[in-house]
DNA sequence: CTTTCTGCAAACGATTTGCAGCAGC
DNA sequence: GCTGCTGCAAATCGTTTGCAGAAAG
């Protein structure tokens, strides 16, 4: 599944606010992030495709999450995961595995998003914060985890 | 406000079960993880108290850890931050404050927690997780960013 | 006393950066 | 063509580890 052109040219647009280019390298780099449907490390970005080079893939994950189109979450393990931004991929929350450490992408109805986000904005007002996101962590066992 | 003897008697009786010591160094650990009400970072840790090798630091944190009495969270920066786990702390989300990094703790009300509930049944039946715990994160601004 | 800690300094590994040549617009 | 991107290799920095002496039980 190919990631729409539309989305593309939504990156193509915020770069070039940042007089930034839309190269071959950020292309590939949008459509890894945004077929694979989960966060996803370095590591699997690189064997993802060959010819992308490793400094070279940080540097423009760094240009993109600078321009909002992708996102750095911290995993279980020493490795940052990456994935588009929630304006490209939607809002969703995480379910961490912490037995083979892989995080999936989880959609919740938009009743409970509503409830969640209501509930959240006046929870947090009592501390004087402002939220302006919110993100949930769910951990536990993966469907091939815990069948083991 | 120091923290309660109870406590260090449950992390003595937990390192004792792993053949670890409950020396003065993780005893201070423990005190200043407990005082401080949210998670904090390694420079935070060596600053609150002197006489703490950073090395030492870091293998004890460690230690606590595969005992289940700190916790390792990853914030907006390069740096872990450590805290209780909730056995020790009770159940909490965090507010990451975006502007100036700082993470603190948010007590959630039981409508939140039913929601969150709901949300983890919604997970699990959809994608066969088996979920053992949530945490949720809202990102925003803390009062004295805001204020700004 | 024995085993586990501690401090020091050196090692590690994910991420960043300087520099010279290449590509987008 | 100018400017910004790429690849390479070296640097950075939070964190980990080896080793010899100190402390917990």
């Amino acid at each position: 599944m190919a990631v729409a052109s539309s989305v593309h040219d939504a990156v193509r647009l915020r770069l070039a606010g940042a007089d930034q280019r839309y190269t071959t390298q950020r292309r590939r780099l949008v459509e890894i992030l945004g077929r694979s449907g989960r966060p996803i490390t370095m590591p699997e970005i690189l064997e993802a495709a060959t010819g992308l080079t490793q400094s070279s893939a940080y540097r423009n994950i760094t240009v993109l999450s600078e321009v909002g189109v992708v996102e750095r979450i911290a995993g279980p393990d020493d490795y940052g995961r990456f994935e588009l931004a929630e304006a490209f991929a939607g809002h969703h929350h995480h379910l961490v595995c912490e037995e083979c450490g892989t995080v999936e992408d989880l959609r919740a109805s938009p009743n409970l998003e509503r409830v969640l986000g209501e509930l959240t904005r006046l929870a947090a007002a009592e501390q004087g914060y402002v939220v302006t996101e919110h993100r949930l962590e769910l951990r536990g066992r993966c469907a091939a985890c815990a069948g083991n």
